[in-house]
DNA sequence: GCATATATGTCAATATTGCTGACGTATATC
DNA sequence: GATATACGTCAGCAATATTGACATATATGC
Protein backbone atom coordinates (compact mmCIF):
# COMPACT_ATOMS: atom_id res chain seq x y z
CA UNK A 1 0.00 0.00 0.00
CA UNK A 2 3.35 2.66 1.27
CA UNK A 3 4.79 2.77 -1.81
CA UNK A 4 7.88 4.96 -1.27
CA UNK A 5 8.55 6.07 -4.55
CA UNK A 6 6.09 8.15 -5.48
CA UNK A 7 6.99 8.89 -9.08
CA UNK A 8 6.86 4.66 -9.92
CA UNK A 9 3.26 4.35 -8.92
CA UNK A 10 0.91 6.40 -10.99
CA UNK A 11 -2.47 5.89 -8.55
CA UNK A 12 -0.40 7.17 -5.45
CA UNK A 13 -0.42 10.58 -6.87
CA UNK A 14 -3.84 10.55 -8.11
CA UNK A 15 -4.91 9.22 -4.61
CA UNK A 16 -3.09 12.35 -2.86
CA UNK A 17 -4.28 14.72 -5.81
CA UNK A 18 -7.84 14.16 -4.93
CA UNK A 19 -7.25 14.19 -1.71
CA UNK A 20 -5.98 17.22 -2.41
CA UNK A 21 -9.49 18.15 -3.81
CA UNK A 22 -11.31 17.25 -0.45
CA UNK A 23 -8.82 19.37 1.26
CA UNK A 24 -9.45 22.37 -0.77
CA UNK A 25 -12.83 22.21 -0.55
CA UNK A 26 -12.63 21.96 3.30
CA UNK A 27 -10.16 24.71 4.03
CA UNK A 28 -11.85 26.70 1.26
CA UNK A 29 -15.49 26.60 2.95
CA UNK A 30 -13.86 26.76 6.53
CA UNK A 31 -12.27 29.96 5.23
CA UNK A 32 -15.02 31.67 3.15
CA UNK A 33 -17.69 31.00 5.87
CA UNK A 34 -15.35 33.14 8.80
CA UNK A 35 -15.89 36.54 7.74
CA UNK A 36 -19.93 36.24 7.90
CA UNK A 37 -20.31 34.16 10.85
CA UNK A 38 -18.35 36.89 12.73
CA UNK A 39 -20.98 39.64 11.33
CA UNK A 40 -23.97 37.38 12.56
CA UNK A 41 -22.85 37.03 15.62
CA UNK A 42 -23.11 40.83 16.53
CA UNK A 43 -26.38 40.33 15.80
CA UNK A 44 -27.25 36.86 17.08
CA UNK A 45 -27.67 35.38 14.19
CA UNK A 46 -25.96 32.54 12.83
CA UNK A 47 -24.93 31.12 8.91
CA UNK A 48 -28.53 29.44 8.89
CA UNK A 49 -29.61 33.10 8.80
CA UNK A 50 -27.20 34.29 6.45
CA UNK A 51 -27.93 31.37 3.85
CA UNK A 52 -31.71 32.59 4.32
CA UNK A 53 -30.94 35.77 3.32
CA UNK A 54 -28.55 34.90 0.89
CA UNK A 55 -30.86 33.11 -1.01
CA UNK A 56 -34.24 35.63 -0.60
CA UNK A 57 -31.52 38.31 -1.82
CA UNK A 58 -31.14 36.28 -4.92
CA UNK A 59 -34.25 35.69 -5.69
CA UNK A 60 -37.13 37.76 -4.84
CA UNK A 61 -40.47 36.61 -4.76
CA UNK A 62 -39.22 32.88 -3.84
CA UNK A 63 -41.35 30.46 -1.90
CA UNK A 64 -41.18 28.74 1.18
CA UNK A 65 -41.11 25.48 -0.76
CA UNK A 66 -38.44 26.35 -2.77
CA UNK A 67 -36.01 27.96 0.16
CA UNK A 68 -36.42 24.82 1.65
CA UNK A 69 -35.66 22.75 -1.69
CA UNK A 70 -32.06 25.14 -2.08
CA UNK A 71 -30.90 24.32 1.78
CA UNK A 72 -32.29 20.65 2.55
CA UNK A 73 -33.24 21.44 5.94
CA UNK A 74 -36.75 20.62 7.29
CA UNK A 75 -39.25 23.23 7.10
CA UNK A 76 -39.37 23.22 11.41
CA UNK A 77 -35.30 24.23 10.77
CA UNK A 78 -36.30 26.78 8.54
CA UNK A 79 -39.06 27.85 10.61
CA UNK A 80 -37.00 28.63 13.53
CA UNK A 81 -34.82 31.36 11.21
CA UNK A 82 -37.28 32.56 8.99
CA UNK A 83 -39.11 33.84 12.30
CA UNK A 84 -36.44 36.08 13.79
CA UNK A 85 -35.37 37.11 10.37
CA UNK A 86 -39.33 38.60 9.65
CA UNK A 87 -39.97 39.79 13.38
CA UNK A 88 -37.11 41.50 13.51
CA UNK A 89 -37.44 43.31 9.85
CA UNK A 90 -35.22 41.69 7.43
CA UNK A 91 -37.46 39.65 5.58
CA UNK A 92 -40.95 40.38 4.84
CA UNK A 93 -43.57 37.68 3.23
CA UNK A 94 -46.56 38.43 0.95
CA UNK A 95 -49.16 36.42 0.23
CA UNK A 96 -48.95 35.03 -3.58
CA UNK A 97 -51.74 36.51 -5.58
CA UNK A 98 -51.81 33.13 -7.98
CA UNK A 99 -51.77 30.95 -5.11
CA UNK A 100 -52.62 32.41 -2.07
CA UNK A 101 -51.66 29.53 0.37
CA UNK A 102 -47.54 31.04 -0.66
CA UNK A 103 -45.53 33.33 1.07
CA UNK A 104 -42.96 35.16 -1.05
CA UNK A 105 -40.26 35.71 0.34
CA UNK A 106 -38.39 39.04 0.11
CA UNK A 107 -35.68 41.15 1.87
CA UNK A 108 -36.53 44.53 3.53
CA UNK A 109 -34.25 47.42 3.05
CA UNK A 110 -33.03 46.54 6.32
CA UNK A 111 -32.53 42.83 5.21
CA UNK A 112 -30.90 43.96 1.82
CA UNK A 113 -28.24 46.08 3.79
CA UNK A 114 -27.12 42.86 5.79
CA UNK A 115 -27.34 40.83 2.89
CA UNK A 116 -24.95 43.21 1.46
CA UNK A 117 -22.63 43.48 4.38
CA UNK A 118 -22.62 39.66 4.52
CA UNK A 119 -22.05 38.68 1.21
CA UNK A 120 -19.99 41.37 0.69
CA UNK A 121 -16.49 39.43 2.17
CA UNK A 122 -17.40 36.71 -0.05
CA UNK A 123 -17.88 38.54 -3.01
CA UNK A 124 -14.70 40.57 -2.42
CA UNK A 125 -12.82 36.76 -1.39
CA UNK A 126 -14.26 35.42 -4.83
CA UNK A 127 -13.36 37.93 -6.78
CA UNK A 128 -10.20 38.40 -5.87
CA UNK A 129 -9.57 35.10 -6.27
CA UNK A 130 -11.30 35.05 -10.05
CA UNK A 131 -8.66 37.64 -10.58
CA UNK A 132 -5.63 35.87 -9.34
CA UNK A 133 -6.57 32.96 -11.01
CA UNK A 134 -7.89 33.95 -14.64
CA UNK A 135 -10.67 33.50 -16.86
CA UNK A 136 -9.38 29.92 -17.72
CA UNK A 137 -9.18 28.56 -14.20
CA UNK A 138 -12.76 30.21 -13.49
CA UNK A 139 -13.98 28.04 -16.28
CA UNK A 140 -12.50 24.33 -14.42
CA UNK A 141 -13.28 25.86 -11.02
CA UNK A 142 -16.99 25.58 -12.38
CA UNK A 143 -16.75 22.49 -14.29
CA UNK A 144 -14.94 20.77 -11.14
CA UNK A 145 -17.68 22.01 -8.85
CA UNK A 146 -20.39 21.90 -10.82
CA UNK A 147 -19.35 17.50 -11.38
CA UNK A 148 -19.03 17.43 -7.52
CA UNK A 149 -22.86 18.84 -7.10
CA UNK A 150 -25.70 16.06 -7.08
CA UNK A 151 -26.95 17.02 -10.58
CA UNK A 152 -30.50 16.82 -9.28
CA UNK A 153 -33.78 19.04 -8.88
CA UNK A 154 -33.98 22.57 -7.50
CA UNK A 155 -30.30 23.19 -7.81
CA UNK A 156 -30.35 23.11 -11.98
CA UNK A 157 -33.75 25.39 -11.97
CA UNK A 158 -32.08 27.31 -10.21
CA UNK A 159 -28.72 27.93 -11.67
CA UNK A 160 -30.00 27.34 -15.15
CA UNK A 161 -31.95 30.93 -14.45
CA UNK A 162 -28.81 33.06 -15.47
CA UNK A 163 -29.84 33.14 -19.94
CA UNK A 164 -32.87 35.32 -18.88
CA UNK A 165 -32.95 38.20 -16.10
CA UNK B 1 -28.51 49.99 -8.94
CA UNK B 2 -30.76 47.64 -11.05
CA UNK B 3 -29.76 47.74 -14.64
CA UNK B 4 -32.29 45.88 -16.39
CA UNK B 5 -30.18 45.65 -19.82
CA UNK B 6 -27.61 43.09 -18.65
CA UNK B 7 -25.29 43.59 -21.67
CA UNK B 8 -24.98 46.92 -21.50
CA UNK B 9 -23.44 46.46 -18.11
CA UNK B 10 -20.54 44.74 -17.42
CA UNK B 11 -20.12 44.84 -13.48
CA UNK B 12 -23.39 43.21 -13.41
CA UNK B 13 -22.31 39.70 -15.27
CA UNK B 14 -18.88 40.40 -13.18
CA UNK B 15 -21.57 40.06 -10.24
CA UNK B 16 -23.48 37.28 -11.95
CA UNK B 17 -20.51 35.59 -12.90
CA UNK B 18 -19.30 36.01 -8.91
CA UNK B 19 -22.24 34.97 -7.21
CA UNK B 20 -22.60 32.08 -9.04
CA UNK B 21 -19.51 30.80 -7.58
CA UNK B 22 -20.60 31.18 -4.01
CA UNK B 23 -23.56 29.33 -5.12
CA UNK B 24 -21.14 26.87 -6.55
CA UNK B 25 -19.31 26.53 -3.10
CA UNK B 26 -22.87 25.91 -1.45
CA UNK B 27 -24.24 23.61 -3.66
CA UNK B 28 -20.70 21.63 -3.93
CA UNK B 29 -20.15 21.41 0.16
CA UNK B 30 -23.60 20.48 0.88
CA UNK B 31 -23.64 17.10 -1.66
CA UNK B 32 -20.63 16.80 -0.81
CA UNK B 33 -20.65 16.17 3.04
CA UNK B 34 -24.31 14.55 2.29
CA UNK B 35 -23.46 10.57 1.94
CA UNK B 36 -20.66 10.83 4.51
CA UNK B 37 -23.32 12.30 7.65
CA UNK B 38 -25.47 9.02 6.07
CA UNK B 39 -22.72 6.64 7.58
CA UNK B 40 -21.35 8.54 10.43
CA UNK B 41 -25.00 8.82 11.62
CA UNK B 42 -25.00 5.05 11.60
CA UNK B 43 -22.64 4.85 14.26
CA UNK B 44 -24.10 8.15 16.68
CA UNK B 45 -21.18 10.26 14.81
CA UNK B 46 -21.59 13.25 13.03
CA UNK B 47 -19.34 15.36 11.06
CA UNK B 48 -16.51 16.69 13.42
CA UNK B 49 -15.93 12.61 13.87
CA UNK B 50 -15.23 12.51 10.17
CA UNK B 51 -13.00 14.93 9.85
CA UNK B 52 -10.88 14.45 12.95
CA UNK B 53 -10.31 10.44 11.57
CA UNK B 54 -9.98 11.89 7.83
CA UNK B 55 -6.84 14.23 9.10
CA UNK B 56 -5.47 11.90 11.55
CA UNK B 57 -5.43 9.51 8.55
CA UNK B 58 -4.22 11.84 6.29
CA UNK B 59 -1.08 12.72 8.51
CA UNK B 60 -0.29 10.29 11.18
CA UNK B 61 1.16 11.22 14.59
CA UNK B 62 -0.23 14.43 13.98
CA UNK B 63 -0.36 16.37 17.32
CA UNK B 64 -3.53 17.30 18.84
CA UNK B 65 -2.45 21.43 19.08
CA UNK B 66 -1.39 20.29 14.83
CA UNK B 67 -5.34 19.43 14.46
CA UNK B 68 -6.84 22.54 16.84
CA UNK B 69 -4.76 24.26 13.76
CA UNK B 70 -6.22 22.83 10.62
CA UNK B 71 -9.90 22.75 12.29
CA UNK B 72 -10.27 25.86 13.87
CA UNK B 73 -12.67 25.10 16.72
CA UNK B 74 -11.79 25.07 20.43
CA UNK B 75 -9.82 22.48 22.20
CA UNK B 76 -12.92 21.88 24.41
CA UNK B 77 -14.58 21.36 21.18
CA UNK B 78 -12.20 18.60 20.03
CA UNK B 79 -11.56 17.16 23.07
CA UNK B 80 -15.25 15.86 22.85
CA UNK B 81 -15.23 13.90 19.80
CA UNK B 82 -11.53 12.70 20.05
CA UNK B 83 -12.45 11.50 23.55
CA UNK B 84 -15.53 9.44 21.72
CA UNK B 85 -13.29 8.23 19.03
CA UNK B 86 -10.48 6.75 21.46
CA UNK B 87 -12.92 5.41 23.92
CA UNK B 88 -14.60 3.25 20.96
CA UNK B 89 -11.33 2.69 19.49
CA UNK B 90 -10.95 4.28 16.53
CA UNK B 91 -8.08 6.43 17.61
CA UNK B 92 -4.92 5.58 19.49
CA UNK B 93 -2.98 8.60 21.60
CA UNK B 94 0.95 7.56 21.91
CA UNK B 95 2.68 9.84 24.38
CA UNK B 96 5.85 11.83 22.10
CA UNK B 97 8.79 10.47 22.47
CA UNK B 98 10.76 14.49 21.83
CA UNK B 99 8.34 16.06 23.98
CA UNK B 100 6.77 13.62 26.04
CA UNK B 101 3.61 16.64 26.71
CA UNK B 102 2.14 15.79 23.29
CA UNK B 103 -0.29 13.48 22.72
CA UNK B 104 0.27 11.56 18.86
CA UNK B 105 -2.75 10.85 17.62
CA UNK B 106 -2.77 7.69 14.73
CA UNK B 107 -5.73 5.50 13.46
CA UNK B 108 -6.77 2.15 14.63
CA UNK B 109 -7.43 -0.46 12.48
CA UNK B 110 -10.58 0.06 13.09
CA UNK B 111 -10.57 3.46 12.44
CA UNK B 112 -8.67 3.23 9.32
CA UNK B 113 -11.73 0.92 8.11
CA UNK B 114 -14.10 3.99 8.60
CA UNK B 115 -11.43 6.46 7.64
CA UNK B 116 -11.91 4.61 4.05
CA UNK B 117 -15.61 3.74 4.29
CA UNK B 118 -16.03 7.61 4.74
CA UNK B 119 -13.49 9.36 2.31
CA UNK B 120 -14.17 6.50 -0.42
CA UNK B 121 -17.59 8.11 -1.44
CA UNK B 122 -15.95 11.54 -1.98
CA UNK B 123 -13.14 10.25 -3.10
CA UNK B 124 -15.39 8.68 -5.69
CA UNK B 125 -17.32 11.91 -6.22
CA UNK B 126 -14.02 14.23 -6.76
CA UNK B 127 -12.84 11.51 -9.12
CA UNK B 128 -15.71 11.71 -11.24
CA UNK B 129 -15.47 15.29 -11.55
CA UNK B 130 -11.98 15.46 -12.34
CA UNK B 131 -12.42 12.88 -14.90
CA UNK B 132 -15.32 14.97 -16.50
CA UNK B 133 -13.69 18.27 -16.32
CA UNK B 134 -10.66 17.34 -17.44
CA UNK B 135 -7.19 18.23 -16.34
CA UNK B 136 -6.81 21.57 -17.47
CA UNK B 137 -10.13 22.18 -15.22
CA UNK B 138 -9.02 20.32 -12.08
CA UNK B 139 -5.65 22.80 -12.54
CA UNK B 140 -8.38 25.41 -12.67
CA UNK B 141 -10.39 24.13 -9.46
CA UNK B 142 -6.96 24.09 -7.79
CA UNK B 143 -5.84 28.03 -7.91
CA UNK B 144 -9.24 29.16 -7.61
CA UNK B 145 -9.74 27.13 -4.27
CA UNK B 146 -6.45 27.89 -3.27
CA UNK B 147 -6.89 31.90 -4.19
CA UNK B 148 -10.54 31.70 -1.68
CA UNK B 149 -8.36 29.77 1.18
CA UNK B 150 -6.68 32.49 3.76
CA UNK B 151 -3.09 32.00 3.25
CA UNK B 152 -2.13 31.56 6.52
CA UNK B 153 -0.42 28.93 9.07
CA UNK B 154 -1.31 25.59 9.11
CA UNK B 155 -2.74 25.15 5.73
CA UNK B 156 0.63 26.42 4.09
CA UNK B 157 2.73 23.82 6.04
CA UNK B 158 0.55 21.32 5.65
CA UNK B 159 -0.19 21.50 2.13
CA UNK B 160 3.31 22.10 0.99
CA UNK B 161 4.34 18.92 2.81
CA UNK B 162 3.55 16.56 -0.09
CA UNK B 163 7.08 17.11 -1.93
CA UNK B 164 8.86 14.78 0.95
CA UNK B 165 6.69 11.71 1.80
C1' DG C 1 16.48 24.26 40.60
C1' DC C 2 12.78 27.38 40.28
C1' DA C 3 9.67 30.19 37.64
C1' DT C 4 7.15 30.23 33.70
C1' DA C 5 5.31 28.63 29.42
C1' DT C 6 3.25 25.01 26.71
C1' DA C 7 0.43 20.68 25.58
C1' DT C 8 -3.33 18.59 26.88
C1' DG C 9 -7.55 17.40 29.49
C1' DT C 10 -11.88 18.44 31.95
C1' DC C 11 -16.16 20.59 34.12
C1' DA C 12 -20.01 23.63 33.48
C1' DA C 13 -23.09 26.62 31.16
C1' DT C 14 -24.95 28.36 26.83
C1' DA C 15 -26.24 29.02 21.78
C1' DT C 16 -27.10 27.53 17.03
C1' DT C 17 -28.78 24.33 13.96
C1' DG C 18 -30.31 20.33 12.64
C1' DC C 19 -33.84 16.30 13.45
C1' DT C 20 -38.59 13.67 14.38
C1' DG C 21 -43.41 13.61 15.46
C1' DA C 22 -47.76 15.67 15.97
C1' DC C 23 -51.20 18.89 14.95
C1' DG C 24 -53.57 23.09 12.89
C1' DT C 25 -55.21 26.48 9.25
C1' DA C 26 -55.89 28.27 4.80
C1' DT C 27 -56.39 27.49 0.10
C1' DA C 28 -56.42 24.60 -4.29
C1' DT C 29 -57.97 20.94 -6.89
C1' DC C 30 -60.56 16.88 -8.36
C1' DG D 1 -67.43 17.86 -0.46
C1' DA D 2 -63.22 15.12 -0.03
C1' DT D 3 -58.49 15.35 -0.43
C1' DA D 4 -54.08 17.40 -1.25
C1' DT D 5 -50.85 21.14 -0.72
C1' DA D 6 -48.42 25.30 1.43
C1' DC D 7 -47.26 26.87 5.47
C1' DG D 8 -46.89 27.39 10.54
C1' DT D 9 -46.08 25.83 15.31
C1' DC D 10 -45.28 23.21 19.66
C1' DA D 11 -42.31 19.98 21.99
C1' DG D 12 -38.35 17.31 22.64
C1' DC D 13 -33.80 15.65 21.35
C1' DA D 14 -28.92 15.56 19.50
C1' DA D 15 -24.62 17.36 17.52
C1' DT D 16 -21.48 20.99 17.44
C1' DA D 17 -19.79 25.05 18.55
C1' DT D 18 -18.72 28.75 22.18
C1' DT D 19 -16.66 30.99 26.78
C1' DG D 20 -14.57 30.66 31.23
C1' DA D 21 -12.25 28.36 34.82
C1' DC D 22 -9.14 25.11 36.54
C1' DA D 23 -5.78 20.94 36.64
C1' DT D 24 -1.70 18.06 35.36
C1' DA D 25 2.45 16.93 33.12
C1' DT D 26 6.38 18.32 30.89
C1' DA D 27 9.63 21.60 28.70
C1' DT D 28 12.46 25.61 28.79
C1' DG D 29 14.80 29.85 30.26
C1' DC D 30 17.60 31.95 33.63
Amino acid sequence: MADTKPRANPLFLREEEIRQGIELLFFAYRDFTGEPDAILAKRGFGRAHHRVIYFVGRQPGMTVSELLGILRITKQSLSRVLKQLVDEGYIEQKTGETDRRQRLLHLTEKGEALENELSQTQRERIARAYREAGAEAVEGFRKVLQGVTDETAHFERYTTKDGEP
